[in-house]
DNA sequence: CAAACGAGTGAACATGCGTACACTTAAATT
DNA sequence: AATTTAAGTGTACGCATGTTCACTCGTTTG
């Protein structure tokens, strides 16, 4: 029933309302939070019947645990891009602060999701949430490893640097999230504090370190 | 009906109620979220009657602003008595970071609460939630433009300052919340964490300001 | 072309919810 | 001592929820 535009494949209909579904979740959670939204609710915007939603993830806490692995994924592309730009390496840090504004101002729903539900979330979501996290500042660290300033220091010291850079991140993506559209201002602002913040993480590291 | 232990006057026994709701609902909303929350439930616990419940409050979400209210008066107790501990002037960081994780074990429901319903929680409550916070920094900057090293510095800059030292604070104290009981390890080493942010801050300004 | 599959339907259910209303029964007021 | 006040009770209601089950009917498969 329902003919969608055009006629498609089984597999590529199902998947099709799969994205509606999620993208159903993810708008809710934005108003109300993903552990009010109801399986009801999500099927009504999805346009669907609630018993078809079985059809796509067994639980609400299934669906949430996709829409985390989705915005880690845009997180992880955002990384990877933003290291092929070649300002990068000139000016680490205010290309670093751009890319983050911008990246997050473009999917504010999905880190507005993560910022939400990190601590406010349903308890598998939460323990998802952080362990990405962790992966993440793993990886970060990595990177930051083979930088030429600090490829000598130990991995302890790397580890906590990367853990303080990802703490940032995250509370300056939680200010773009919140921070209300058509404000140029605001933004410099908040690009303008973590630019301040990672400098003051570096010099006092390399300051500081005995 | 119910002889609560012995007789007391009616405001008596209406404010023991309402703190005996309260601790329900900041219970309750510890293992599920405050908007999960039900004012049935929060009755059911606190072994009253649903409709009793509107002798006390209007609505769970006044409730939740009683509960926001409690949590930074605590959190100002804990300043207040932590600017006359003599230790402060000698050693400000380490006897800040001392304060901090101590006091954040105390009242953990209560941290609890505000980490987790800052960004997660109903609309009415995380507005509150901000507008405590952002008074907060201002009150911390009255405190730092008094001390000595930084008496000379522009409002702006202390400002600033508080900002970062307020969202360390809040970070710091979710990860002493989120942290597992009788683990003096993990203990020590958020610590030596808040120790060393806050020595970054402190030693990035005086070095890069300019 | 016939059979099997499976995404989406629609009715039905038990449960928990917020709130309205009429009530009891002590404490407070007169 | 008689009256008023107000915390707390008990019933009842309409509504949204998650899940069940038997179903349709176009797509895929053999």
């Amino acid at each position: 029933m329902s003919e969608p535009a055009q006629s498609a494949s089984r597999q590529e209909q199902k998947e099709r309302t799969r994205q509606i579904i999620l993208a159903a979740a993810l708008e809710l959670s934005q108003k109300q939070g993903f552990a009010q939204v109801s399986l009801r609710q999500v099927s009504r915007t999805a346009g669907i019947v609630p018993t078809a939603f079985y059809r796509h993830f067994e639980s609400m806490d299934k669906l949430g645990l996709v829409l985390v692995e989705q915005s880690f994924s845009t997180l992880r592309r955002m990384i990877r891009d933003a290291q092929r730009d070649p300002q990068v390496y000139d000016n680490m840090i205010d290309a670093t602060a751009n890319v983050l504004v911008e990246t997050v101002k473009q999917s504010k729903a999905q880190f507005g999701f993560v910022s939400r539900e990190r601590l406010g979330g349903p308890d598998v979501v939460r323990t998802a949430i952080r362990h990405e996290l962790d992966l993440f500042v793993g990886e970060l660290a990595v990177v930051l490893g083979r930088l030429p300033n600090i490829e000598n220091w130990s991995s302890e010291d790397v580890q906590m640097v990367s853990r303080l850079f990802v703490r940032n991140m995250v509370s300056n993506a939680e200010e773009v999230v919140e921070m209300p559209d058509g404000r140029p201002d605001l933004e410099e602002q908040i690009k303008e504090g973590a630019r301040r913040q990672m400098r003051l993480i570096v010099i006092g590291f390399r300051e500081w370190r005995s």
